[in-house]
DNA sequence: GATGAATGAGGGTTCATTCAT
DNA sequence: TATGAATGAACCCTCATTCAT
């Protein structure tokens, strides 16, 4: 009861202040506790009414925004991309149009990137719903293959030819499976939301310890 | 009335059929249907009355056996976590115990078993709803991670340990990070149930390629 | 089908009627509907779809009132008894508190109003389910004990005390028994609801006798 | 699984014993079973499963005995009503048939009667159940009115008449009501199967004191 | 007769969705 | 727009009953 009293009082609280905030876009409120609950509970267990009580709007005020369920599912998913999808292309579009900046240098700089903007955040909660939730939404599934894997692994891919034949990389493992540079970024996604009780993962070291890894030998005389 | 008779009519004689299976136990029946089930909609989605009627039992039946839908599904990962653990250790203890095998040899071996045993089976799919639905089902998180993660990757980091030693590994980057040998695995399980179809992977080359990447730049005079 | 269909159409034209009642407060249709089915079939045999289809309303409707079926059972159970108390404890300490009644004229008088509100209403049937159902309800007896029983028997072995000093009674079997002034009460409740249909019982009169019964001999000279 | 383990050999064990067992009827041992689960639990919630497992027999058994759950409860309730109704008669109209003993001793030793072999035993439950349960099973409610309260009351009407002739009863309290000598004795059932622990009764003190009520105004000269 | 695994109808409960206000 | 009371389909689970052995 104190648990739940407490709550209220703090709800109610934040309500009042809420109310009065200029820009606080119910939509934006709505999506935000939507994340919250879906990576809590996952799409199927995660319950509408506790997406509303969090975002302090009624139960009918999300059918104002969004279809359904799904809809508003899948609507914060593909929210939550674009951005990535921006940085990502920022990066590889731009910063290697010209490969200035060493293929390595590069994924180092992505791979902290990444670590820092979506593993240590509320984002990391996205891939794993993606990851979690694809098989069962496939056209979630081929919005994202398209959206961000294929363009993704696709910029990566020229980029690693590039660094093939200008010498940079020595074999073409990274060219052959792309997939290989985000494997240990999944893996500690994954340890990070099951196991990292047991047995805390320091994700950025294990990321730079696979970058060093695959560059490592390629740049043994 | 006629509908609930031929329906009748025609379990009676898929029954009579199946009665005569000789080692169909009713569990097995009720693990395997409900494998399919849970992998094909997650735990929260998947209803009993589908694992029922394709394991072509009543939906009775399966309260004889589990005593909810959440035991049956712990129990059906668990149970099928049994072999990979003996697996796991002949392979790692057994073989390792005198290092006879090269470390590089062995883990090439075990990524094959992985891929063939797991990755190609249905049995990829019990890791998929382990990674999927661990972080709802703590005391599930806290077995497997006690069972297969400590014990194995504690196996694989004192294997690496003594290649260390050996020289048969320069850098102790697998010893501190032993999560790096099994990441492309759990990559590839994941793209296979989302990406597959629009862009097949070979996990066992991909497993190799990554392989030979930790070990070729050890292996450089 | 067609009593589903005559009670269909009853349905939907008392709705429209009764869409328009004023005071018609949800709660107090699906206590009402709950006693009646309640005392119908008993705790475990009523249906909750029956009292949702009397109490007009859809089935998850209750849920809204009422935690789960013990809760709307015990919920009234405990509703009705609150006006029992109240008028028990008026009759008692207020009437009696300076003995201006005699105890007979007040045992008659509290006979009568109990036969007349309780005994020929709906009430009776509070009191049926919770002879009835009392002793699977440990939490709802003890309820019972301490707020009716208790303090009515208690009230009542008081009276009685001052009655035997003051002469009005001349054998102490009301103080050591108090229930017995309830017993013929309760017969009469049970006859009713079992046999009266076979021989028809006047709980008015059998109160009286009873009553006659207590304080004749004590007023014989 | 140990505690099933555990129990099944315990049963196992006794069931061996059991077996020998000479005069160990089946149909008496579900009966007495279905005494202890149905007062317990009440016709409804009573499970058959647990019938079963308490005499000791397969679930299937008890249909080699019983038509149904129905049949079991109202033949349990009608096979334990005989020797009332013999002892009932024996009383009554055997004692009473010259009226050699004055209807007051009559009445205390039936009371007497009553008290040790009802209501201190578990045949207090049988009489309990008749009151909960004869509304929802009018055959039954028919079955006991004819041969058990129109008969016991009527020879106890018919005795109190003749009492009221030869000066031994003054008033024909008992002829217009004999429900009023058994009052106490269902409010005391009542009683110690809700009551008893918060507030113990003395059945047997109760009953006289009742009895002594009725009969005393009566003998005063 | 005796067993107990199997059945499946039935009922309690949840929760996405609607709609009158 | 916003609300939240109301709905009812859907799903888990129980348990009386059956029947092959």
């Amino acid at each position: 009861m104190s648990r739940a009293t407490a709550e209220k009082k703090k709800r109610t609280a934040s309500k009042a202040a809420r109310r009065t905030e200029p820009g606080a876009d119910k939509r934006q409120l709505i999506l935000a506790a939507a994340l919250e609950e879906f990576s809590q509970s996952g799409f199927a267990a995660a319950r509408l009414d506790d997406v509303a009580r969090r975002a302090d709007v009624a139960k009918g005020t999300i059918y104002l925004y969004f279809k359904d369920k799904e809809a508003l599912f899948q609507e914060l998913l593909r929210a939550q991309i674009s951005p990535v999808i921006v940085m990502l292309e920022a990066l590889l579009a731009g910063g290697g149009s010209q490969d200035a900046v060493p293929l390595r240098q590069l994924a180092l700089r992505v791979a902290d990137l990444f670590v820092e903007q979506v593993i240590a955040t509320r984002r990391k909660d996205i891939v794993r719903l993606i990851l979690t939730e694809g098989p069962r939404f496939p056209q979630l599934a081929e919005f994202y293959y398209r959206e961000v894997i294929a363009r993704g692994l696709g910029a990566f891919r020229a980029r690693a030819q590039r660094a093939l034949k200008n010498g940079e990389l020595k074999s073409d493992t990274l060219v052959q499976f792309p997939q290989l540079i985000v494997a240990p970024a999944l893996t500690a996604i994954m340890w990070k939301s099951m196991f990292d009780k047991f047995e805390p993962l320091d994700a950025k070291a294990l990321m730079k310890a696979h970058i060093d890894n695959l560059f490592d030998r390629e740049e043994r005389p």
